[in-house]
DNA sequence: CGGTGGACCTGCTGGC
DNA sequence: TGCCAGCAGGTCCACC
């Protein structure tokens, strides 16, 4: 679920109310999570103040007074929510770190596809998971150049291409198809095959739509929620995701839905081109 | 190396 | 009304 934006949009109220504040108490409720929760780990933080809040692609970051890095993942259905004294955790709350002002920072995530990690901040390069990660969307280092020179030769969807976070990292499934219809470029072309302006307008479109949604707050389709609890309003401004058989709000046809690399990926069949 | 398909996990819903 | 197959925002790994 969680895309850029909403980790963009998570990161940005965490920053305002983290740091400053030390963990009192780790509180976990289940073991593992895509991998083992590292208990041990974040018990060690006990005591240690939050510096800062980051984000790199979808992760997030907290920097801790030590030199260690809290390191999150939310998957498809985490959500990371600051919770009152008197809140009492859910089914599926696995997490809490309780902070020095009474509150708790919970993590909830039904499907547990996320990631919980501690990291030395000097070793961030080499956490696998962080590594190999491409430029960020928003950095000028993801051009027109860069995208087609990267491009040429592949033979994979486009939907594809722009989804692998060794291209470019934070577009998921909503964006991909957002970003595809609002480039006019059909998700199922080879993209080794685009031309560099058809290149420029695809990454200028993948900036615009990214940052249009950090400024509204992200995406709500049923579990994001931003840190207090409210949804986030670029629901309302997806044009084609999850809108199979509506009319395009280009050209009325109905939008299609097909599926690429096992996900559902929604198009105009009349205004996105091959 | 590039590309594809399944696995991981739980909950909700649409269609019968 | 009730049931269940199918699907869900993301990686990650095995296999061709």
């Amino acid at each position: 679920m969680p895309e850029l934006p909403e980790v963009e949009t998570v990161a940005a109220a965490l920053r305002i109310h983290l740091p400053g504040r030390e963990i009192t108490r780790v509180t976990a409720r289940c073991d593992r999570l895509r991998r083992p929760i590292p208990l041990e780990a974040l018990q060690n933080l006990i005591n240690k103040a939050i510096v800062g809040v980051r984000r790199r692609a979808k992760y997030l970051l907290i920097d801790m007074s030590d030199g260690e890095i809290l390191v999150i993942h939310l998957g498809m259905t985490g959500t990371l929510r600051l919770a009152g004294r008197d809140e009492s955790a859910g089914r599926h709350d696995h997490l809490d770190l309780e902070l020095d002002d009474g509150r708790s920072l919970r993590y909830r995530d039904p499907r547990k596809f996320g990631l919980i990690m501690v990291v030395r901040a000097q070793a961030l390069g080499e956490v696998a998971e962080l590594g190999a990660l491409a430029p960020e969307p928003l950095s000028p280092e993801f051009s027109a150049d860069y995208f087609y020179n990267l491009s040429r030769k592949r033979t994979t969807a486009v939907k594809n291409f722009i989804m692998d976070q060794r291209r470019v990292v934070g577009v998921g499934n909503i964006y991909a198809s957002e970003s595809l219809f609002r480039s006019r470029i059909r998700p199922t072309t080879a993209v080794g095959t685009l031309s560099l302006e058809r290149c420029r307008k695809l990454v200028n479109t993948i900036k615009e739509v990214l940052s249009e949604a950090i400024a509204t707050g992200g995406t709500t389709i049923s579990d994001f929620r931003q840190v207090d609890g409210s949804e986030g309003a670029f629901a309302r401004e997806l044009q084609v995701y999850g809108r199979t058989g509506e009319p395009c709000i280009i050209c009325g046809q109905p939008i299609e839905k097909t599926v690429i690399g096992g996900r559902s990926t929604f198009y105009c069949p009349q205004c996105q081109k091959r």
